[in-house]
DNA sequence: AACATATATGAAATAGGTTTCATATGAATA
DNA sequence: TATTCATATGAAACCTATTTCATATATGTT
């Protein structure tokens, strides 16, 4: 895929929104974002904090690393992965307003967008 | 799943964000937002922009508006969609800037995060 | 060196969003 | 109201990221 033309940046294309934003595509991720926004933490230190098997939260970071949404310090045995917040946080609270602005009928939660809530 | 704790907004949870950043992980949308980002368009002009089929386009646009990032106004057998944004904007040069600074060495783009780039 | 803890990796299976294509609906006009 | 232009809708097929699970690697400890 060419460059975009529409952007300020002549590294960025149509596929690196993608890549960036499909690591925030998913709960697991946002999850583990959240949870790093808190304070840094090795990996089973979030293993233990979102219960979720371990290879997941793995994947999911090696992932999330990619991108330098997050990054990580060795320390000991432990990694020790902790949040780019520089990106994040600002976008996760224009989401906050955004849904706070658009979605008190609840536009962007689960129940409205597919009807099998469970 | 349960509301989020870690945010600022009641309304918001960990599926509302993935909901908003689906929209955001998909090229086809990421093209629309650019799109009606210049300018705002009827269906017809989105197609004729993107060259996609229109269903595609409507299916897109629809997701889209669930979520608030576009809206729509009627204008005679014309339906306008234009961007909201309030939100997407920032978030776009918060990632452009966030590309600039850590993606220089390709780390989100398709190369690196695939082999089979084509 | 053997062992335990901590984390990463690979690949097949799975899941869920996107695409496709046929068709329905809506608005305007002759 | 018949017709055309414009857009939306439904469902099956498709695609691709995530999950799963077995296993490998890496670091520190005894």
């Amino acid at each position: 895929m060419n460059k975009c033309t529409c952007n300020l940046n002549p590294y960025l294309n149509h596929y690196s929104y993608h890549i960036f934003f499909t690591n925030l595509a998913n709960e697991l991720k946002i999850g583990i974002i959240l949870s790093l926004r808190k304070k840094e933490k090795n990996v089973t230190e979030i293993v233990k904090d979102l219960k979720v098997e371990q290879s997941k939260i793995s994947h999911a970071l090696i992932s999330l690393k990619k991108c330098n949404i997050v990054n990580v310090k060795q320390k000991g045995k432990k990694r020790i992965y902790f949040l780019n917040k520089d990106t994040i946080v600002p976008i996760l609270e224009l989401i906050d307003k955004h849904a706070f602005t658009h979605c008190k009928n609840k536009c962007c939660v689960k129940e409205n967008n597919k009807e099998k809530s469970k």
